[in-house]
DNA sequence: GGGATCACG
DNA sequence: ACGTACGTGATCCCG
C-alpha cells in the first residue's frame, strides 16, 4: 500500500516545454494550441498513472517577486514570452479548470516558491510529493519523501529525481545546489554569482568546504589567488545570488492543503468539449465512444450558414447582369440532376445571391449568357473546371479569371481533411450548408440532384453553396497570405484551372477499331492460357483470384510461398518471376496477367469511354487530389497508359491526332527530379554532371564504382539508376536492396559510396527531414506545402513514412510546380495562336500536343523554350521532343540550332 | 468498401 | 529493434 500522494506541477515550465517541443499545432482558425495539447497530454498523464490525491497546479504572478525588489536585473535578460505561447496561457489555465486541478498563484512569488511552500508543508503531513516540472532549480527541494519529475526530451518522457540521484549527479546534496547556484549564477535567470566560475570551479570548492560560508571560512586555505581574490571581491554578489536562487518554503499559504488540493474527478463530457473545441482530434477519439461521429460533425459548435438568396426570372435578368458587370465578380453555383438536365443556376455579386430556376425547355436568359462570356468578370466557386464543363455542355461559355475555392482550399488545407465545399465551411467558418442527403444519409452531389426537387429546395442549396464560397474565399486568401501561397495560387493554380478545361475540353482521338481488333488476339491469347494454366495445374479455379491462385500453387502444387501479404499468400509479379524457374505455370500465369489488365482497363473501358460525339477520349484532370502538387487524371486515367511492355505499348497505338496531316508531339522534361535535386542540394558534383550533359545514371555509376564512363557496364548504370530514384524517394538499404536484388548489406554500401561522391546531397536530404521537423510541414520550390503530422508520432513506422514523404515531397511536388507553370505559359502562347496547336494532356513530366504537321517545329520550338525556362535553376532543365502519327510510335526529333 | 494487383511518372 | 522506397487510378475479388 503506496503512500497517499501528491503532485504539484509547474505549469508554466511544462507549457514551455511542450510549446518548444511540439510541432506548431493550431486550430482550424489559426490560433495555435501545441503547449496546450502538451499540456493536455502530460496532465492527462500523470491523473492516470501517478493517481494522485492531492494535486496544485503553481503558476508564476504577474507582479514583480521579491526578487526583483532584491535584485533589479533579475531575470532581466530574459526574452518576453512568444506572443504564440501566450496566448496559450489562458487556454491552459482553461484546461486546468476543466480537469479540476486547482490553479494558485500569490502575488510578489513564483511558482516556485509555491511549490517549496506546499512541497514541505505536504511532506510534514507524510504525504508522498512530487513536483512536475522542467526546470531543474527544483531539485534543490529534494528530500526524502519529496521527488522531482524531470521532463527529459519530449514531454511524457521524465526523469525521476530523488536524493540519490542528485548525490550521484553532482556529488552534493540539494540544498547544496542552493550554493552551487550561488557561485556559478544563472544566466538564463541573470543571476550573477562570481564571475569566471563556472560548475567546475564552483563545484571543486563546494566539495571541499561543504558551503558559502564554509568557503569563506576557509578562504585563506585556496591556493588560487585568482580564485580567492574573485571570491573576496564579488562577497556580496555571491550571497545575493544565493539568495535570489534559494526557493522560498515557508510562505504564508494562501490555503490549506486539504481545502484547496484535494483531487476532484472532473467531468469527461467538459473535456471532451474542450477537446472538440480545441480540435483536439486524437483525444477527442480517446475519450468518447462516439468521437469519431463527433469529428465528422466538424467538432461540433456549428450553426448554420445564414444567407439570403433570391429568386429571379428572366425579367430580372438584365438587372442581375448589371449588377454583376459593375461589380466586376460574380460568384456561380450549377445544380444540375446528371449531365442533360440543368436545374438551376446560383449567382452573386458578392453582395446579393440570386437564383436562377430552369424549368423544361428554357434557356439562361442572354444577359446572363454576356456575363458568363464575359472575361472581365472575374468567377467565383467551387470547382469551377467542372461548372464550366457543364456550362459548356450546354452552349454556356465561362470566360474571366476563375477564382476557386476548391484549389484555394487544396493549397491551405494542404493534404489534411476533406475538400468537399460542406466539409470546408465546417472547418473553417464552423458553419452548415444545406445539402441534399439519400434515404441512408449519404450527401448527393449538386450535380446529380433528384428531378422534382422545389425550387425552395434547390435555391437553399445553391444560396448555401454561393455563401460559404464566399466567405471561404476571403478566409483563404488571408491564410494564403500569411502562408506565402498566393503566387502559387494566383499565377499558378489559378491560371492552370483554363489551362485543364481547354485539355478536357479538347481530349484526343481514340481509334476504337485498333483497340477491338488488339482486343480480340488478346482474347484469343486468354482462352489459351486459360486452358494451358488449368492443364498445368489439373482443375479450374478463377484465374482473376489471387487467393484461390495462392491455394492452387502453395497448396495443391506445394510451391513454397515466397512471401506473404496481411491477408494471406502472395502472387504479385515480383513473386510470380521469382517461381518462374520452379514451374512452368507461373510464366504462363504472368502473362495471363498481363493480358486481362490490358483487356479490362485498357481496352474495354476505354472504347466505352470514346465520346460517341467527337470520337475522342476527355479525361477529368484532378487539380486538388494529390499531396504533392501533382494533378491526377481519372475516367480514364490516361496518366497511365502502357508504354514499358511491347504489348501494352500496342494501346499507344489507338491513340492518334485528329487528322492524316496532323501530329501528335511529345515534350518531356528529362530527369526533371534528380536536376531539382542537384538544385537544392547544390553538390558540386551532380550538378556539374547536368552542366556538362552528362548521362546521369552512367555518370554516377562511374563516379561510385571509381571507374571512367566507357567502362560501365549496363548492370552498373541500373544499380546507379536506381539508388538515384532511392535518393528521391527516401532510400533505405533494405527497400534498395529489394528493388535491385541485392543483399541488404551491398545496397547498404551502395549508398555509402554514392553519399561519399555526393555528400551535398546527403546533407541535403538530411536537412529536407530536419527543416520539416521544425516546422511540421515539407514545402516546394513555389512554396507549396504538406503537412506531415506524423514526423512527430511516437509509431515508428508512421514516422519513417513521414520521414520519407519529407524528403520527396519537395522534390516531387517541386518538378510539379515547373511543368504546371510551364502549361500556363504555354496555354497563354496557345490563346494567342489559335491554330498552332493544342495541348492535349500531361503525364507529370510530360505534355502531348496535337499539331498541324507544317506547324510541328514552331510549336515545338515554342513548347521547348517555355518549358526548359519555365523557372531558372542552378542546373539546365532540357526538354526532349518525340513526334508521331500515335502515341505508341513516337520518334525522337531535334530542333537545329 | 478494403485489399491485392498492376498500369504510369 | 522497429519494417521500409515516392506519387497516383482502375479493376477484380470477397466479405
Amino acid at each position: 500500500m503506496s503512500a497517499r500522494k501528491m503532485i504539484i506541477i509547474d505549469t508554466y515550465s511544462l507549457a514551455n516545454r511542450a510549446f518548444f517541443a511540439l510541432p506548431p499545432l493550431a486550430t482550424s482558425d489559426g490560433r495555435p494550441t501545441n503547449a496546450v495539447y502538451g499540456m493536455a497530454m502530460i496532465l492527462l498523464r500523470l491523473l492516470d498513472e501517478s493517481n494522485p490525491e492531492y494535486l496544485l497546479a503553481a503558476l508564476d504572478s504577474s507582479a514583480p517577486t521579491f526578487r526583483h525588489r532584491e535584485y533589479e536585473a533579475y531575470k532581466g535578460q530574459r526574452l518576453k514570452m512568444e506572443e504564440s505561447l501566450r496566448t496559450q496561457i489562458p487556454i491552459i489555465k482553461e484546461l486546468l479548470a476543466v480537469l479540476e486541478i486547482p490553479a494558485l498563484e500569490k502575488e510578489g512569488f513564483e511558482a516556485d516558491d509555491l511549490i517549496g511552500t506546499y512541497a514541505k508543508q505536504a511532506v510534514k503531513k507524510g504525504l508522498e510529493v512530487e513536483l512536475v516540472t522542467g526546470d531543474r532549480d527544483a531539485f534543490q527541494l529534494v528530500e526524502p519523501g519529496i521527488i522531482v519529475k524531470y521532463t527529459r526530451k519530449g514531454i511524457t518522457e521524465t526523469d525521476t529525481v530523488d536524493v540519490d540521484y542528485i548525490l550521484n549527479r553532482y556529488q552534493l546534496t540539494p540544498e547544496q545546489l542552493i550554493d552551487l547556484k550561488g557561485l556559478m549564477g544563472d544566466s538564463s535567470d541573470n543571476i550573477p554569482g562570481i564571475p569566471g566560475f563556472g560548475e567546475k570551479t564552483a563545484l571543486k570548492y563546494l566539495h571541499r568546504f561543504g558551503s558559502i560560508d564554509g568557503i569563506y571560512e576557509g578562504i585563506d586555505q585556496i591556493e588560487r589567488s585568482r580564485d580567492r581574490e574573485l571570491l573576496l571581491q564579488y562577497r556580496d554578489q555571491a550571497y545575493l545570488s544565493r539568495k535570489l536562487a534559494t526557493i522560498v518554503t515557508d510562505l504564508e499559504t494562501p490555503i490549506a492543503i486539504e481545502e484547496c488540493c484535494r483531487r476532484k474527478p472532473y467531468d469527461h463530457q467538459k473535456l471532451l468539449d474542450f477537446c472538440v473545441k480545441y480540435e483536439f482530434k486524437s483525444l477527442v477519439k480517446r475519450f468518447s465512444q462516439d468521437g469519431e461521429d463527433r469529428l465528422e460533425a466538424g467538432f461540433g459548435n456549428l450553426a448554420p450558414l445564414e444567407f439570403k438568396i433570391q429568386t429571379i426570372d428572366a425579367s430580372d435578368s438584365d438587372s442581375v447582369a448589371e449588377r454583376l458587370s459593375s461589380a466586376g465578380r460574380c460568384a456561380v453555383q450549377f445544380l444540375t440532376a446528371g449531365k442533360e438536365n440543368l436545374l438551376g443556376l446560383g449567382l452573386s455579386d458578392l453582395k446579393d445571391n440570386w437564383f436562377y430556376p430552369f424549368s423544361g425547355e428554357e434557356s439562361l436568359p442572354e444577359s446572363l449568357v454576356r456575363t458568363l462570356r464575359d472575361d472581365q468578370i472575374i468567377k467565383i466557386g467551387y470547382d469551377l473546371k467542372k461548372q464550366a464543363r457543364i456550362a459548356s455542355d450546354h452552349g454556356i461559355e465561362i470566360n474571366g479569371v476563375l477564382e476557386d475555392v476548391l484549389i484555394a482550399g487544396y493549397l491551405v488545407n494542404a493534404g489534411i481533411g476533406s475538400l468537399e465545399l460542406e466539409d470546408l465551411a465546417k472547418q473553417y467558418l464552423r458553419k452548415t450548408i444545406p445539402v441534399q442527403s439519400n434515404e441512408r444519409g449519404k450527401v448527393i452531389s449538386v450535380y446529380e440532384l433528384p428531378e422534382g426537387l422545389t425550387e425552395e429546395v434547390l435555391r437553399e442549396i445553391a444560396g448555401g453553396r454561393l455563401q460559404a464560397a464566399r466567405e471561404l474565399r476571403k478566409i483563404f486568401r488571408e491564410l494564403m497570405a500569411e502562408l506565402g501561397l498566393e503566387s502559387l495560387y494566383n499565377d499558378i493554380e489559378t491560371p492552370l484551372i483554363r489551362v485543364l478545361f481547354n485539355m478536357e475540353k479538347a481530349g484526343i482521338k481514340v481509334e476504337p477499331e485498333t483497340l477491338r481488333s488488339f482486343g480480340a488476339e488478346l482474347r484469343t491469347r486468354q482462352h489459351q492460357l486459360e486452358q494451358e494454366i488449368f492443364g498445368l495445374v489439373g482443375e479450374e479455379f478463377n484465374l482473376n483470384s489471387p487467393k484461390q491462385l495462392g491455394v492452387i500453387l502453395y497448396e495443391k502444387l506445394g510451391l513454397k510461398a515466397p512471401r506473404k501479404t496481411k491477408t494471406g499468400y502472395s502472387t504479385d509479379a515480383q513473386v510470380l518471376e521469382e517461381l518462374r524457374d520452379r514451374h512452368p505455370v507461373a510464366p504462363k500465369l504472368l502473362e495471363y496477367r498481363q493480358n486481362i489488365k490490358l483487356q479490362s482497363t485498357y481496352i474495354d473501358s476505354l472504347i466505352s469511354l470514346i465520346n460517341p460525339r467527337t470520337g475522342r477520349v476527355h479525361t477529368t484532370f484532378n487539380q486538388a487530389v494529390t499531396t504533392t502538387g501533382r494533378l491526377s487524371s481519372t475516367e480514364p486515367n490516361l496518366q497511365n497508359i502502357p508504354i514499358r511492355s511491347e504489348e501494352g505499348r500496342m494501346i499507344r497505338k489507338a491513340f492518334v491526332p485528329k487528322a492524316d496531316d496532323y501530329l501528335l508531339l511529345a515534350a518531356d522534361y528529362s530527369q526533371i527530379e534528380l536536376r531539382v535535386m542537384a538544385h537544392f542540394s547544390g553538390d558540386p558534383a551532380y550538378r556539374e554532371a547536368f552542366l556538362k550533359g552528362e548521362d546521369i545514371h552512367k555518370f554516377t555509376a562511374a563516379a561510385v564504382n571509381g571507374v571512367e564512363p566507357q567502362q560501365v557496364t549496363g548492370e552498373m548504370r541500373e544499380q546507379a539508376k536506381a539508388v538515384n530514384f532511392g535518393i528521391i524517394y527516401g532510400i533505405s538499404g533494405f527497400g534498395l536492396a529489394k528493388s535491385i536484388g541485392v543483399s541488404r548489406k551491398e545496397a547498404e554500401a551502395f549508398i555509402e559510396a554514392y553519399f561519399q561522391q555526393y555528400p551535398g546531397v546527403q546533407k541535403y536530404v538530411a536537412e529536407l527531414v530536419e527543416q520539416a521537423r521544425a516546422s511540421g510541414e515539407a514545402r516546394t520550390l513555389m512554396g507549396r506545402i504538406r503537412k506531415l503530422p506524423d514526423l512527430y508520432s511516437r509509431n515508428f513506422t508512421l514516422r519513417s513514412f513521414a520521414e520519407r514523404m519529407a524528403r520527396n515531397t519537395p522534390i516531387q511536388g517541386t518538378a510539379a510546380d515547373i511543368i504546371k507553370l510551364a502549361m500556363v505559359k504555354i496555354g497563354r502562347v496557345l490563346t494567342e495562336r489559335p491554330g498552332l496547336g493544342e495541348l492535349l494532356l500531361q503525364v507529370h513530366d510530360e505534355l502531348i500536343f496535337e499539331v498541324k504537321e507544317e506547324n510541328w517545329r514552331e510549336l515545338a520550338r515554342i513548347v521547348k523554350t517555355e518549358m526548359e525556362g519555365a523557372v531558372n535553376l542552378s542546373v539546365p532543365l532540357v526538354v526532349d521532343l518525340k513526334l508521331g502519327k500515335n502515341w505508341g510510335e513516337m520518334t525522337r526529333v531535334r530542333l537545329e540550332e
